[in-house]
DNA sequence: GGGCCTTACGCAAACGTTTACAAGATGGTT
DNA sequence: AACCATCTTGTAAACGTTTGCGTAAGGCCC
């Protein structure tokens, strides 16, 4: 910056006002030294300009999986958002009851970002408890956390549409499958897709066996595993409310495997957009990711500027997206 | 950091020395300043400790798409081995000619990051002299550029195993599906692959008429979308060499939506290791991602402490995951 | 043409570390 | 007992910006 400087004469302070659009300097100035900020390729540091102004235009995702298409797709979004808004993003991966229990207790991110967004995270009292003393603004994505900013869709009513579709097409023995964290915390939507299903089987006058209802541990077998013991139950479910598109489609392939069709002998349905799901022809719940993401990247940018401005929530309508893997049961007295 | 060094009764100085593990502080007020930062929750300011050293302790990490799974996987892991190593990983996600174009224009991680992670990005040569102006440390995943380190696996010969793989088998109709970008930059692996098959079904005395090598635009629809074409031909191949595993799975879905039947009617390879490949039983060469991320950041450490090191080089073999979705072709002499 | 407002710029003090250098303390050697 | 090496600590100068404050120059009014 002080050769910019020289080269225009001017003194260091003009330059950093020159540059970032600060009123203070004639507009001829201004031109020349972004002209020859241009030809000396030159860009301020960031560790510099952080110190002095006591931000560092740096934004953390933290995400339980990486690999998982919600989460990839959920920061992609976010990144591409505030990338737009001239800040860079920063991924922290926390997979498991391990790396997340480290990530509290040390919060790595601390002092490094302006903010930082939770994707979808399941944690225990405790670990949100930590949060206090994390030096940023907290934003959730996918969930609900204290009096924090969040966006979200409204999982009850998602699982409640989905039950309302099965049973419009005539299912009565419908079961739901969910990935089950070996651990004990609280995975809100999961929680919150669960109480709406069984909600809306009452409201539907529908009973739901326990059997109905069936866990498998996280991974790209769980559907098939679910599905599995599902099939083979005396009086296995028509119809599957899966709580993602990935198990959807996981149980998708089991139903396959063992020679029975979808959706002639077993309905199924998913929640989430996934691309795949058009592939596969599935039955989905869109839950709008990239318009989550938008939302909670215009959610950081507004709690970093208007510092403490008022706590806001977006919620984001999913809508239904009817495709092949859903349709009446073969046997509607079933 | 004030605050530690006036409860500790020390200067600042003992205290950054104590707190960074530098010797020439006793053993006893290390452990007396330690405490009492643990208490009063104190950690350095990035900033203010990036700017007196002159590095900033971050990485950046550039992909193409974040929502396939190989680079989220390449990401993830890369993240991973960097954050033990106490280093933060930015995420660029450059997705298309424009972005990719903008990216390499403006190179918005200068002087944010001691080194960059490019992952099988497909460039165009002036982007690539556009890197002479990044001042970081360069690291290539995924392909190889100029002298530039990287880690990669033997594309050429990862096509050549699923041919001979094919071949083997029985196959001698084999086609080969490739996702092709709407631009013209060069995919280097993409170019590789099918090279190493045209080359080794050369070796094997087969020929191979131009339209069994179909390239669909990038995206979930691609594997089907080529598949289509290629069971329209008057003579369909019997296997068909996919450049990713979820092409081929994508691939996969068409045989079956025709009413056809995998591997019986045709076979199908992949390459990848996908998770997913396993639950739809596909064949595959691993490549094992997660363990070249574990070279990539090893490679970054590297180059960013030894600064100015011999350039290097790794190449992570693949392995051949042979599972329900090839088999010899139904009519042998075909 | 003198007062006043506005605009354009420079000066210098932060911002919170790291690190070369100096200095004091300690203990061992002769 | 003087000397020297070693170890511990402090002093102060970077590191490269941002920004409050001061000042000079110009334009406008009366």
């Amino acid at each position: 910056m002080a050769d910019v400087a020289r080269q225009a004469g001017v003194s260091i302070a003009t330059v950093s006002r020159a540059l970032r659009d600060v009123p203070g300097v004639s507009e001829s100035t201004r031109q020349r030294i972004r002209a020859i900020a241009a030809e000396l390729s030159y860009v301020v540091s960031p560790e510099a300009s952080g110190l002095a102004r006591g931000s560092t235009g740096r934004v953390a995702v933290v995400v339980p999986d990486l690999t998982s298409w919600f989460y990839a797709a959920m920061l992609s979004g976010i990144q591409h958002r505030l990338r737009e808004a001239g800040r860079d993003t920063l991924v922290y991966q926390v997979r498991g009851e391990a790396e997340r229990q480290y990530f509290f207790q040390h919060l790595p991110s601390r002092r490094k970002v302006d903010a930082v967004v939770l994707v979808a995270l399941p944690m225990l009292r405790r670990e949100i408890e930590r949060l206090d003393h994390i030096r940023a603004d907290v934003v959730v994505a996918g969930g609900r956390l204290q009096d924090l900013p969040h966006v979200l869709v409204d999982d009850r009513a998602i699982a409640g549409e989905a039950v309302r579709h099965l049973v419009g097409l005539g299912h009565r023995r419908i079961a739901m499958i969910r990935t089950s964290d070996t651990e004990d915390t609280l995975w809100t939507s999961d929680v919150l897709r669960h109480a709406g299903f069984r909600e809306t089987m009452l409201d539907c006058g529908l009973s739901m066996p326990d059997d109905y209802l069936v866990s498998e541990p996280y991974g790209v077998g769980a559907g098939a595993a679910a599905m599995d013991r599902l099939l083979d139950l005396p009086e296995p479910p028509t119809a599957v409310f899966a709580y993602s598109d990935e198990i959807a489609i996981s149980a998708l392939e089991c139903v396959r495997r063992r020679g029975l069709r979808c959706p002639e002998d077993v309905s199924i349905i998913g929640v989430d957009g996934h691309p795949m799901a058009e592939l596969f022809g599935l039955t989905t719940l869109d839950q709008h990711v990239e318009q989550q993401a938008e939302r909670v990247a215009e959610m950081v940018m507004g709690v970093i500027d208007e510092h403490g401005s008022p706590r806001r929530e977006a919620i984001v309508p999913a809508t239904l997206v009817v495709r092949a893997s859903t349709a009446p049961p073969r046997d509607l007295s079933a």
